[in-house]
DNA sequence: CCTATGTCAGACTAACTGAAATGT
DNA sequence: CACATTTCAGTTCGTCTGACATAG
């Protein structure tokens, strides 16, 4: 993406400098410090996985609109069911599926169950380019390369905490994931 | 802000439902586990956090700006300043500046030491209200309340390697914060 | 002359509101 | 009838490019 995040690069930590600042004028905030550290480093990390999947006219959120569709039974879902699980606004939903379409990575179809719904199709070629796309990403970690298993484990486990208390979620906690990791 | 991400709540967590999928096709990924994570919990805590702040007239980023400018000693910067230490774009530094100008929480003035330059000065009104917002945010934990301090530290440790990795900064590891915090 | 600072116009992504069409 | 699904028009936010005026 060659954007703005990726060229600077300052001579000491911005967050911890922030943090500093913001101790001696309001007290010590932990979770202002963590707050900074996210806002900050999603913003790094979604700037590496768009300039990936760039090349095969995607954004990140269309390229997890793909995904979903390929892991679908029929290759195809309504659009609310894509705004559901994605988290997207049902008009960001239409304009995701459209520019999808647009580039014919998918098809809008009928829904035969149920006359108000639509369905988002993928094509072969929408196959085609996530296969592809999905293996660039894997090669190169997702922009995580830097960390090793252990931290990308750690920072699924404190998330999976946080959202589930902003209500990402209402499942108890389970040890199903343990179980696959080791 | 009550926005599409913080009504919907699903029965099992997206996240874990996704990397189980993806196993199962291209193998498991801890790292698109980690990047999945990421991308959901901005989502929400960004949500969070502006919802807050949006009494004062103020998005997050804007509350930033305001807050860089109260630690500054005469309660300027050059525009380019603000730029760099928030990572954003030139155009969209004056974006924020004309919006927090416009609400009478700060001041263009010309640069007295670069003709070329301006700076955004915060007014008293300005001050005022990054001390409300902050006693609100503070109050509220930054959407982070369900975490303890251990696992803002956590957060802030991987996500720190994370960022230096992406070249967010250039400072060698140091200890300065681990003083702080013990 | 070359570079840095900021602004402007214009495109793009995505979220949001409110309203409407269409079906269940 | 109330409700759900999707679309549309219009607004906001922030990013980005490319061009430009101005000044170091």
């Amino acid at each position: 993406m060659a954007n703005q995040s990726s060229q600077g690069g300052l001579p000491f930590d911005p967050v911890q400098r922030a943090f500093e600042l913001w101790e001696r004028r309001w007290g010590a905030s932990t979770s202002m410090l963590a707050v900074t550290s996210l806002m900050r480093a999603h913003q790094l990390v979604l700037a590496e996985v768009d300039a990936i999947v760039r090349p095969y006219n995607l954004t990140f959120a269309r390229y997890e609109a793909l995904v979903l569709l390929t892991f679908s039974r029929r290759g195809s879902l309504p659009l609310s069911k894509i705004g559901e699980r994605l988290q997207v606004h049902p008009t960001s939903v239409t304009n995701i599926v459209d520019r999808l379409a647009r580039s014919g990575l998918v098809e809008r179809k009928p829904n035969p169950e149920d006359g108000r719904g639509v369905l988002a199709e993928i094509t072969p070629e929408g196959r085609d380019v996530v296969e592809k796309a999905t293996a660039d990403l894997m090669a190169a970690e997702f922009g995580l390369g830097a960390l090793d298993t252990e931290q990308h484990r750690t920072l699924f486990d404190v998330l999976r905490d946080l959202r589930h208390a902003a209500g990402d979620f209402t499942e108890p906690a389970d040890t199903a994931l343990d179980d696959m990791l080791h």
